[in-house]
DNA sequence: GTGGTCTAGACCACA
DNA sequence: GTGGTCTAGACCACT
């Protein structure tokens, strides 16, 4: 069974897991997903939870329903997530974290050490 | 009034406000806070929501209360606010940062641009 | 409906009821707590107290939420809450406890013998 | 400037501060006690807290007042005080005492440790 | 005036 | 159903 973070919803951490894979190229454009109940296995949740991070990967037209069938990776679908993401980052995680590493007195310096280490791996 | 953002819980947000006034140095040890009725109605919300916002620093030991007299910043008060951020940072918000940046092709070119953008500012 | 004494806050006095049980073993780590509108009935209190209750020993790391499930104990609560408590009864309860002895001419033959009789019970 | 420990309002703190002085014999009685503004001074307070300790103690009986002059340590003062604190302590405290001494595991071996301890200061 | 506790009731997010 | 946040308003203890 899959380990789960605490803190965010169970929902999101389950949508944040499909996208990554999607990101990572490893499901690519009419990739099938697992059904519900087969996830709903996997991380040991309720499959109402599952339908749930379906339906809203659904509205974000990251993926879509085949009735009968099962749900499918959109063909936008990884251009889509990584716009989103692309433009989030920008606009407003790189701002608020240079203002922390400001404020807490994080050098430059040591955030390309933590980089290039990161790297390394 | 004050402005505040959403997403965040409210109370959550004026303990950072507080916070970056202890960290900025622009109120030191044993300054006194603004009252709890002062602050609810500078920033529009119920005394009990300051109340609540008061009580959690005072359980963090960033501020501590006089009966009848006010809120004082504790004397440890912005080095325990300086390690448990600069912890936090190290350990959560910099790895999670250097992911995102890999998962979504962000170089780190871009953001050592935007870093010395800021810093001129 | 439990009865409380006074004195003490209510939600204080909820919060040590519920170590009590994690002391004496009968609730262990893993054990879902009731949740806080069947534990504001049985108290016969409003359901923000034993929020508050519960909020505070999160806080203490003594139980966690799962958001939309409930309230557990902590693998480390037992031991939390015996190293805390231990280290207040000797670093405060016992010298005060002797101090008041002294002052109120209490001789150690008298506590012993209430000691002895406690313990046949 | 006398120091004060947290937790219990000032003009408890005074009251037993005074009790301290009354039970030790150091005050006996028709002693005169420091004047409001004296006392007042002394403990960096309100010379409204120190009128509140007074009347508290005056209520109590342990002191009365002689107007124009002063506040004068009563007759029964010292017998008033330590009857009152003698059956508090058997009644509620030391039982308290020993409940918690078995809950947390406690000797009595090294209670009569610390006992002794203290004794030989 | 200050903080501390509590009730009553609302609305939201999550499973 | 669960917990999480917030408002409104009350009463108390303390300075």
């Amino acid at each position: 069974m899959k380990q789960m973070s605490d803190n965010k919803p169970v929902f999101i951490q389950i949508k944040e897991w499909i996208e990554q894979h999607i990101l990572r190229g490893e499901w690519s454009k009419g990739h099938q997903l697992p059904s519900v109940r087969e996830l709903s296995a996997e991380f040991g949740v309720n499959p109402n939870t599952i339908a749930r991070t379906y339906e809203r990967l659904t509205m974000e037209q990251t993926i879509h329903s085949v009735r009968g069938v099962g749900y499918f990776v959109s063909d936008q679908a990884k251009e889509l997530i990584e716009t989103r993401r692309r433009e989030e980052f920008r606009k407003e995680t790189i701002p608020q974290f240079i203002a922390d590493m400001n404020l807490l007195g994080i050098e430059l310096e040591e955030f390309i050490k933590h980089y290039n280490e990161t790297e390394k791996q």
